[in-house]
DNA sequence: TAGAGTCCTATGACACTGTTACAGAGACGA
DNA sequence: TCGTCTCTGTAACAGTGTCATAGGACTCTA
């Protein structure tokens, strides 16, 4: 059985003269920075144990599952993205920073968003973000149901253009990229159009654009 | 190494006098079902081999990899969905229904859509449906670079949506699910809004609205 | 009819994964 | 000193993708 979460005092120095003083907390923060390092993947956890210089079972000690490691994982980044400080003029520009503001920080740790993502966390990766959305869309004058609902639809247009722009082309096989579906296609598309698909675009660029005419229709003027 | 690809002739029974008759494309065709039925952690070659009645390496003597199967699994499925006719007055209209076709598709194959996204190989299963959203878009006006920006800005909405929609909310441990979160959260949010985050939305509706809104903006009137 | 060559398949193994049963070491209270 | 609780290592189980290898079955040639 794992260890109940919250301890009722930890001084430090409290369940120190154990074995090797490791820690639950420990433990996460150091599959973080494998994560952070050597992708998504890397997180094993024997290669967790190696990198602790302990045992497997050790870990299963002080954690139950994989999955609960990388929900802490994830918990754990995400207190770390908390601290925001929208600005802007306008309610709507508030807004618009709030979102652009989880669009940038996953971006910046695209091996835990993939992570995140991955185990289908990604809800509890941009909750503290998306609290402070929420936030800037009551501020706004956008309550109850609204508020919910463009809070959703603003995360769900983020996660979108993160998925696209997070996605390993090198997975799937040469023939079935985008650009040579694109160039093999025999749909009746201009060439001028056929050539803008195939070339890559600024991802950043577009989510912003579309963040934008999301905010724009949710939050009123 | 694996057969070429395309084969010259094959009449029925061509290569019919062999050990099981076994094709390429018998194999793709069950790995589909399996993922169709079992979903998509079904797929392990084992698992598929007993299905055919079969060895592990008689599959890895038609197709190479795991990866390849799967890419071959989501393009069979792919030219499945090829078939639309889109519908409407405006040009937008028929830009809306051909993205909206994108969504209902992809939510009817749930444990292939499921599959596709986590090989990162989205959109190989939504090629022909965007190239039919291309065409459209050609037609309401947009060429070249606006043309694929716009497929691109509207495509990102469909697949935010559907990761949200088709998320395995039973991963995460319960203390942290999205209804969780926001009951226990701190930030500064009026009751009515967080009761309204806690209940689960009618995605479809949102992905709805949100795709109207993506559209609306890149499609000129 | 016999032999050669090519295509296809099964046996069994390798390295890896998450997970756990079990034995034992260290520190603590009695 | 004796237990007891907390933690850790050894070793294993079942499962995964992948492949080396041997051999069967068929077609073609002599």
């Amino acid at each position: 059985m794992a260890k109940t979460a919250a301890l009722p005092a930890s001084d430090a120095t409290d369940r120190a003269g154990r074995r090797t003083g490791l820690e639950r907390e420990d433990i996460v923060a150091a599959a973080l920075v494998l994560v952070e390092r050597d992708g998504p993947a890397a997180l094993t956890m024997r290669r967790l144990a190696t990198e602790l210089d302990v045992g497997t079972p050790t870990i299963y000690w002080h954690i139950a599952n994989r999955d609960e490691l990388i929900s802490e994982v994830v918990r754990m980044q995400s207190s770390r993205l908390a601290e925001i400080k929208v600005t802007g003029k306008t309610a709507r520009e508030r807004v618009y920073r709030a979102a652009r503001h989880i669009w940038t920080s996953s971006i910046e740790h695209r091996a835990i968003t993939s992570l995140a993502h991955q185990a289908g966390m990604s809800s509890l990766l941009t909750h503290h973000l998306e609290a402070a959305l929420v936030m800037e869309l009551e501020a706004a004058g956008l309550v109850g149901r609204d508020a919910a609902e463009a809070s959703r639809a603003i995360l769900s247009a983020i996660v979108g253009a993160l998925v696209i722009a997070l996605r390993d082309v090198s997975a799937s096989p040469p023939d079935y990229r985008p650009d040579a579906l694109w160039a093999t296609t025999d749909a009746q598309i201009t060439p001028a159009t056929r050539k803008a698909l195939r070339t890559a675009s600024d991802l950043d660029a577009l989510s912003a654009v579309t963040l934008r005419a999301v905010v724009d229709h949710f939050v009123p003027a």
